[in-house]
DNA sequence: ATGTCAATATGAATCGTTTCATTTATATGA
DNA sequence: TCATATAAATGAAACGATTCATATTGACAT
């Protein structure tokens, strides 16, 4: 098994040994280079066959020296180890790369002092934009306005933002259950400072509301905690632990790891799943489909939401814009009748 | 719920008004920067004062442009939904943030040639170090010199690298299986140009031939996909609709990925998992422990080897260091004894 | 008081681009 | 054919930091 590299010696060229190379000036090889400019058909091949022969590649530090900012988009996710973020970062690399960006990531732990100190180092770096999905929705860090920023999954009033309807789509996941007939449902919320959270919890409360003035027999409890696997793992735990007569038929998550967290209990405590309990997430994550059983779930129009971002960091138009994206339930095998 | 941001201006506060605010020499503020160099301690005062009065932040574009490196390591990894290359990158982002670098995110998704172009895009950005997880043993990039490279999960030789004793660590998980009493053992392999999917492979075989000299009713057949989920399902689906007499009663896999992927299929057969087929992983990623049933598997030290690739990249010493580590197993509840 | 040496501070050159004010070449119309 | 308008190419300044050769200062010995 050859390994087929090869070492190269640092190429120094720079745009001055082209310029004479191709017996031009150097400031006819930057319009060259810059393909809008104006240079007549024959310099304009000879500077191109210079570049070629000497393998000229532009020094990025010396553009961004000039132009102030770099060929670079900036990604702040709470936690790349989330698949949710993963794919969101999956997409908006490989999107941003087509259109010649890369990409700066940046993680907050989960943590809105962290989170502003890595801001301040992402702008250091004069990219683009930045595209940042917050921890919370009380942001520390002071926004820049010569660099566009497009906030992802947590709609910020007066910022460019891009999110679901979260209250619209959670309600998706009301209806589902009590189609099932379903009259007992818990609902795991996320934390009670994000935005998100706050509107996926209402939309799916409110919907219960509207549902019971028809059928006055449903419960709706409510219990709050993270948006990671442990805390719906441990809230579950609660919720299955009361006596059969109270115990809710049915688990709404606020995300998909809150969900699996809950299979996961369910199971080490011989609940099934469907049979005893369903369980719908949020996000359709990759693995959703992968579980065993395979999740139901809300799923978010992620790729369009990247699009939409990048679209608001490169386009021309830079007012501001706040979108919202519909939800669409996925059904699998964790929901079922009673 | 109030938002606490605050715009602000561009800063465009330069060593030189520094210089001028604090009446001294750009030379002067350059050196107090430089906290190396030797200015007195009353000048070294007025000038931080002045730093702190101004909010000045020097410019890294300029300070790339004549340093010849950014204070950024380049991170290229086949897909960033891989929740072991995501941990990878989350580690390395994480300790590469403290020591004042940030990432930058490649993803090579599985292509050579879209490898190699991101690769030279990577190095158009000057940054200090890159840290590689080849989609494959064969590169078709240029390794540059003045730039050091840390080869991470797959061994080449003459280069940094770091991994895992394939080898060792995979005949961990053959001791397990035939430990637990299992005579009939499926292995689920990675793709055949991959070195490290063809050690693990031969580790494993290896270790079963060693143990068959003294038990020769042990029956070992291999079989070869991608290191992906849906590959293992495939696989595992084959290898379990065999009749009951010649099926495996144990599958070990060369990913956790696949791992759960058999698991998925084993499910969907009515195959109990472990009563009725064990099952092994390799690489321990988060959520091996998530799944149920919760992932018997092989972990990786990732936490050390993210550590000594960033030791390889910003190290003084420059010396070529192949590392290997070893593996660790760890039981859970996807095998049991037949 | 003067010369010497070391310790500090200075300022100009430099990094590799882009861009704008000029100059030079080309085409158009009288 | 010449003046004029337009298009194309040039060259130097600028971006903001670092660094090195030079200048300044102060201390100490003579």
């Amino acid at each position: 098994m050859g390994h087929e590299y090869t070492m190269i010696k640092t190429s120094k060229v720079t745009i001055k040994e082209v310029a004479k190379d191709a017996g031009v000036s150097v400031g006819t090889v930057s319009r060259v280079l810059a393909k809008t400019a104006e240079v007549k058909q024959p310099l304009r091949e000879r500077v191109n066959r210079s570049i070629i022969k000497l393998k000229y590649k532009p020094n990025l530090a010396a553009r961004a020296l000039r132009a102030n900012h770099v060929n670079v988009i900036g990604l702040m996710v709470p936690d790349i180890t989330n698949p949710y973020f993963a794919q969101v970062a999956n997409l908006l690399e490989s999107e941003a790369s087509k259109k010649g960006y890369a990409l700066i990531l940046a993680s907050s732990h989960g943590d809105v002092n962290h989170e502003a100190r890595q801001f301040s180092a992402l702008l250091d770096h004069s990219p683009k934009g930045i595209v940042l999905i917050p921890t919370s929705d009380t942001i520390k860090m002071e926004l820049p306005k010569n660099i566009r920023i497009s906030i992802l999954d947590r709609p910020l009033a007066e910022m460019n933002a891009i999110a679901l309807d979260q209250g619209k789509s959670s309600a998706l996941a009301a209806d589902h259950l009590v189609e099932l007939g379903h009259r007992k449902i818990a609902y795991i919320a996320g934390p009670h400072d994000i935005q998100t959270s706050i509107e996926r919890e209402a939309g799916f409360s409110n919907r219960i509301a509207e549902l019971q003035s028809k059928n006055d027999s449903i419960e709706l409890t409510i219990f709050r905690g993270q948006f990671d696997y442990t805390s719906g793992e441990a809230i579950a735990r609660d919720i299955l632990s009361l006596v059969q007569s109270k115990r809710p038929t049915a688990i709404a998550a606020a995300s998909d790891q809150q969900a699996i967290g809950a299979i996961r209990a369910a199971t080490d405590m011989g609940v099934s799943v469907p049979n005893e309990v369903s369980v719908i997430g949020f996000d359709d994550i990759v693995l959703a489909e992968l579980l065993v059983p395979r999740l139901t779930t809300i799923r978010q129009p992620v790729y369009d939401m990247v699009i939409e971002a990048l679209d608001q960091i490169l386009g021309r138009d830079d007012s501001i814009c706040n979108q919202r994206y519909m939800g669409e339930l996925i059904v699998r095998s964790t929901t079922a009748a009673v």
